[in-house]
DNA sequence: TATCTTTCTTAACCTCGATCAATTATAAAG
DNA sequence: CTTTATAATTGATCGAGGTTAAGAAAGATA
């Protein structure tokens, strides 16, 4: 059941102890959603985080009516409005599933806990927040030195799976441009 | 001499105590630096984060010849590459300083000694991965969702000091846009 | 299969930033 | 103070993406 999320931790931690697994193991609560379903809503203040077993999620926020897709999460991947959760204030993105989902939550109280309780635990929380501070570290230098069209060519040869699983005018979104500029972005390089 | 950097941990980990404080300056390397100077240079590892008691400094890489500013710091704030810093990969970004600097530095080997020697300081480690993540989030919205006259507009006035201390045409690049864009925006708004 | 809905494509027109080039303003150096 | 280098501005032209609107293609539903 939970072998994938094991895997992920024992990358970050290998030195985890079997009693310290147990107690994380006891956290988490096991959540299935259909398609289409909201899991994160902006404005609220978000208390969890949730590792993906299966499926695929987005993060997004409205500005003015107009939605803007920020990232994909899919499988093995943690999602969540990380910012609410570490600020605790309402959250500035929502996040939507794309696909049915398996996703493993963990509430912000209990990782408080485990910090507290289980400081190896506290590197892999440090750890955590470095990949995703890499993550957007990359996905900034795109969207400041590359044009759409270097960015879709980029994102095709990187994520071949946001091209395959996700719909176009999403991927428009995530590009920074609208789905009818994506469209001749595509014919223009074919 | 070292009071804002106590100011910057203690803010971060109220329970810290002498001992440990003690051996994180044992640690601290004070560098002086003549405005202009590149402190950390693409294409080598990073092996130092610095403090910025006194100065301000820019971030930024080239592709293909053109320079990209990716960020300004300045008094009471870490900087470094960070990303080449955690992963030992040769950096992207260099680091140049845009004023005249006193900085205290520290070595990669350093903060490892102390991660695994004070545990309270994985706990900085991590609320500082967490922060830089949080400055990032907001970097890519804006990025992502703002045209480059919003971009500057909430620049002036999220950041007044960058207007003040950095020359307009670094500030064109860190907006995406280049110094004769951003000179037309400044004269379009007012 | 037929119907309805969602997604993708194409076209025409417009806007803003890029580029190239020249001029003015400001700062640094002698 | 004068000279030189660096920054900032302005103008003209060009192109990529935005916008609006319509139609085609693909999926979902009955």
């Amino acid at each position: 059941m939970f072998h994938n999320l094991k895997m992920f931790f024992q990358r970050l931690i290998p030195n985890l102890d079997e009693e310290t697994w147990q107690s994380f193991l006891n956290l988490q609560q096991v959540k299935h959603y259909k398609k289409g379903t909201i899991i994160s809503h902006e404005g609220r203040t978000n208390n969890v985080v949730s590792f993906i077993e299966k499926g695929a999620v987005m993060v997004y926020n409205h500005v003015e009516d107009k939605r803007c897709i920020y990232n994909f999460f899919f499988e093995n991947e943690y999602t969540g409005d990380y910012e609410s959760f570490l600020t605790r204030q309402p959250a500035q993105y929502g996040i939507e599933t794309i696909e049915d989902c398996t996703l493993f939550q963990l509430h912000y109280n209990g990782l408080q806990l485990m910090y507290d309780k289980h400081p190896i635990f506290e590197r892999a929380g440090r750890l955590i927040a470095e990949a995703q501070f890499l993550r957007l570290t990359s996905r900034n230098a795109s969207l400041l030195a590359e044009k759409p069209e270097e960015r879709y060519l980029n994102l095709v040869s990187a994520k071949p799976q946001v091209i395959q699983r996700v719909p176009q005018y999403h991927i428009a979104s995530y590009l920074g441009i609208t789905p009818e500029a994506l469209s001749r972005i595509r014919k223009r390089i074919r």
